[in-house]
DNA sequence: ATTCTCATATAGACACTGTCAATATAATTG
DNA sequence: CAATTATATTGACAGTGTCTATATGAGAAT
């Protein structure tokens, strides 16, 4: 119990970060500005300098915190598996493509290089690790394929955002977006099962 | 010459686009303020409320521009080239790829839905026709495949958009981005030609 | 205990931003 | 020539991020 108010505010950086997220599904990221934040948090608009040093930073924590949900989804689903390589990439794209319809701002942060750090080590290494399942499930499926693993990885990869960040910037939206009742989302993941079936 | 200078400044507000324009293409859509473009185009602050009713209205006349671009060099190129489909659904992927890579600014700006009004009747318009463009090739390229035309063109596009739009990103930048010289992005539409040829 | 030091919080200032209202001026129309 | 309309200016307002000076809380050193 120590440690429990370890200063003025309490555990402000904590505050803070939940407050920006909370404005981040609502709003958008134009949403999240340092003064809103710290109303929200019931500080001065000075306050959050000492834990975000400024803007970037803090939509940068966000951003890094929304990878490792991803990366923490997909590694979950794929411990559910078992080996065969086909329905293990079709998790990860699943997953992926989940997330950004089920979080539509956050997922579109976690691409806007004009708001977060994309320099940040931390952020490129959870992004490394996201890419090191997919170019790991793809040299299992089956060597000697026409293209390289990582080929197959960017491509799959390229798909699933593509979809998602068009769909998701509403100027995408084909008039007839569903074969049978499945959305097409769903479709496109099938036709790159090309590749790994 | 009864048109020559029809008002005050001259024709202001093709002159607050090239500006605008110039400030997207060196500074990106952040750097298209309204009162910075008042200022290059030497009028004040108030003056472009005239002719773009808001920074939005602005933003949206230059994304409207630029995927008339797009789609004017699209039907250029498809104009020069003989009837096979593969070779034709190659050229507006080239197309899409190398205008991203060529006006990063002005790609990212596309896909902002928080900058542009993406309900623009004739920004959907423009958008389509280039959708057509596809459309219509994968239609001739051979009927009787396992998914519709319109699966394969957005598949297709999402993942032209999906490639460009990370790299544009600067957060996906995979270590080894070229095979045997060729960047990877010719190797991604290589992949795909697996539906069309 | 008292002092020292550092982390944290506040308050104010500055230069920006978009947008609106009031005003002025130019061009066109009647 | 008068009236009207289109355009441009100016000033104001509420925001924004970020910086500086100042104040305060908390733990460590003496």
């Amino acid at each position: 119990m120590t440690q429990l108010k370890p200063f003025h505010h309490g555990d402000l950086k904590r505050v803070l970060f939940d407050v920006a997220l909370a404005r981040l599904d609502e709003h958008g990221a134009s949403g999240v500005t340092i003064r809103a934040v710290a109303k929200d948090a019931g500080v001065s608009h000075g306050a959050p300098v000492n834990h975000y040093k400024d803007r970037r930073a803090l939509l940068t924590a966000l951003a890094k915190a929304q990878f490792d949900a991803l990366l923490a989804g997909i590694d979950t689903r794929l411990a559910e598996l078992d080996d065969d390589p086909g329905a293990r990439i079709e998790i990860i794209a699943s997953a992926m493509m989940d997330f950004g319809f089920r979080y539509p701002h956050r997922y579109r942060l976690l691409w806007s290089a004009d708001l977060i750090d994309h320099a940040d080590a931390e952020l490129l290494s959870v992004m490394d690790s996201i890419y090191d399942r997919l170019c790991t499930e793809f040299s299992k499926a089956s060597p000697g394929r026409e293209f390289d693993k990582d080929t197959y990885a960017v491509a799959l990869w390229s798909m699933l955002h593509g979809y998602v960040d068009m769909r998701l910037s509403r100027m995408f939206e084909p008039l007839n977006d569903s074969i049978s009742g499945a959305p097409r989302g769903k479709a496109i993941i099938d036709l790159f099962k090309v590749f790994f079936e």
